[in-house]
DNA sequence: TTGAAAGCGCTAACAA
DNA sequence: TTGTTAGCGCTTTCAA
């Protein structure tokens, strides 16, 4: 093999230099190579009219001689918008399936327009959403689609003001301030938790995500709708929120069972919830007799036994309008900015219909 | 309401303008606020020595009333290293897990750096690749992790020689010309074959993916290795590449467990023919007495029936690898390119260990 | 310790 | 149709 091959952990440097290193080209050289004032590259380069074919030719050929790529970044400087032709996407966990959706369906629309994504990470901590934002800002995004975090947003908003598209995605925590697009987060919820009414359960426990995230409290709000419409009290026991480790999860699980008159049903707030719940149930070995919905669809849910009756979000949705809504903004548009509100999708497969059981 | 509340499907436009807008403010006005000139500006800026408290602090109240951002960008234009402090990721498909953990992983290794990172998806298209790679060149990213597509990866290369850092990730085709990291595909693929091997299995099928991509020739070899290493002969019955869509890996189980003296295991090359292969036997009733192994971990694969045995792959480690190789770069190691390899885990969950079916 | 001038690679404005 | 000059916001260089 020409080349040094390393197993992990058995590293061994060497020395030798691995390529010659070419000066990156300019405009200049591009047109001192073709013999034309540099201006004339940046003609051709840019596609302007009023340039001779004669020259045009000489132009291109001299460019892919030297491979010529030019500097975006130095163009953005001077031209008059002065775009970047990127924007900032600031998700939960980019390793997150959900996030990873609203991703692609980002890039895809970015990508039509010749525009990059930079992406990261916030972990829902805010400074390290704050450090992600001051980035993209020096960098002059000329737009953010942000999943916010808990806490202030005015930064975002100051940005906004001197120019910069903003989106808020998943999360309206600044409603009027800011264009947003969410999932029908309280809606949805009431769907779920009408479902299991409507098999029957009167005793519903319900598994909610940390009470500061807004889409929890929108969630939970649906949990309660459903309830008052059927004309059922909420039971404070049959309520835990700010459940979020697969531990916590499933010892509220083990705990509501063991309570005197348990729940017959759970609704789950949250994806990773519902899996820590289903692990649960199945550990207890009454994954066939207490019914469950989850809030989020997750892959092979429907493969699990029971298959796992969820509330499907639309991730794909969410992110095209948002950046829609964000293109839309760097194109000038200046109305009043909107509240999209992505419908959800209940999906029966079998873990819903289960009916209460006697116990 | 203050704002506009719109459900999807149902926009309706209006006019007034939501913001005021601030012009950016740059060194000059900041310089102007505080009575001193633009170049002390910088200086207090970037933390440079040489400028007095008492102008200093003048200067940071006036960046903070201006709500000054510096400009990056311009600051790159101007420095000698030429720095943009972003590197640019391209992964197979944001929305898939895999890529999510691979991005992720990056991710936190350039944060501690300061370090944005620019992430497409190529979708194993190799001109989208290349619009994402021209795209990020003229960003002038200081390095590039790409997961290669199949085909020409010269202009990689070339960049490569004007001085962007490169990494190959997952897939290694040029070895010997830019750094890469890979997981051990074809020691982890044998072991895997080997463990059916070793529960008795002589008729084991392989499901692999496009024979185009370099880890599925890989871990096909591994599977000829395991046959191999056991003196058991290949059988072209019992072998299919270019398996990709879910349809056609099920169709392919189907087909080869009709055949006279058919499969008793499978290996499957890759996470969505592994997924494809249990929906499949399950349908057929014969999850139970088919072992399966696959290669590439997925979530709940362990609450599956039978749960599913799989050769792991370590995802974090290969990007962290990765951006742990280009910042070597990016910081000027000059040493001879390196390929390093990541072990993979085999992970015994029941649908690997079941012995062959009489039949 | 502070500031003035030049210039990074490019586009805008205007002249030839 | 082609070229010249200025300047985007900043850092570098050098002078005060």
């Amino acid at each position: 093999m020409a080349c040094q091959r390393v197993w992990y952990n058995r590293y061994v440097p060497t020395l030798s230099s691995p390529v010659q290193r070419a000066r990156r080209p300019t405009l200049r050289d591009v047109a001192a190579l073709a013999g034309v004032s540099y201006k004339t590259v940046s003609r051709v380069v840019n596609d302007e009219p009023g340039v001779s074919a004669r020259l045009a030719e000489r132009v291109r050929l001299a460019c892919e001689q030297l491979d010529y790529h030019p500097d975006h970044t130095a163009s953005t400087l001077r031209r008059r918008d002065r775009r970047t032709s990127t924007i900032g996407l600031i998700l939960e966990d980019v390793s997150n399936p959900f996030s990873g959706s609203l991703h692609r369906a980002v890039e895809d629309v970015a990508l039509d327009r010749g525009v990059t994504v930079l992406a990261g990470s916030f972990d829902e901590d805010p400074s390290r959403a704050r450090v992600l934002f001051t980035a993209f800002a020096r960098r002059r995004v000329d737009g953010l689609i942000v999943v916010p975090p808990s806490g202030d947003v005015t930064p975002l908003i100051m940005e906004q003001r001197k120019g910069t598209a903003l989106v808020f995605l998943d999360r309206a925590p600044a409603v009027g301030a800011a264009d947003a697009v969410v999932s029908d987060n309280r809606r949805g919820a009431a769907t779920g938790v009408a479902h299991l009414i409507r098999h029957g359960h009167r005793r519903i426990g319900f598994l909610g995500d940390y009470t500061a995230l807004w889409t929890a409290e929108e969630r939970y709000q649906g949990y309660l709708d459903a309830l008052a419409t059927h004309g059922m009290a909420a039971d404070p026991a049959l309520v835990r929120r700010d459940v979020r480790s697969d531990e916590a999860a499933g010892a509220t699980v083990s705990e509501m069972l063991a309570a005197a008159d348990p729940a017959t049903a759970f609704f789950a707030g949250q994806n990773l919830i519902t899996m820590a719940a289903v692990r649960r149930l199945r550990a207890l070995g009454r994954a066939h007799d207490l019914a469950l919905v989850g809030f989020d669809d997750f892959q092979l849910a429907d493969l699990l036994d029971p298959p796992v009756t969820v509330v499907a979000q639309d991730p794909v949705t969410l992110g095209h309008r948002a950046a829609e809504l964000v293109f839309e903004r760097i194109d000038g548009a200046d109305g009043q900015f909107r509240l999209e509100v992505v419908p959800t999708l209940l999906l029966p497969r079998g873990s819903g219909e289960i009916p209460p059981s006697p116990r």
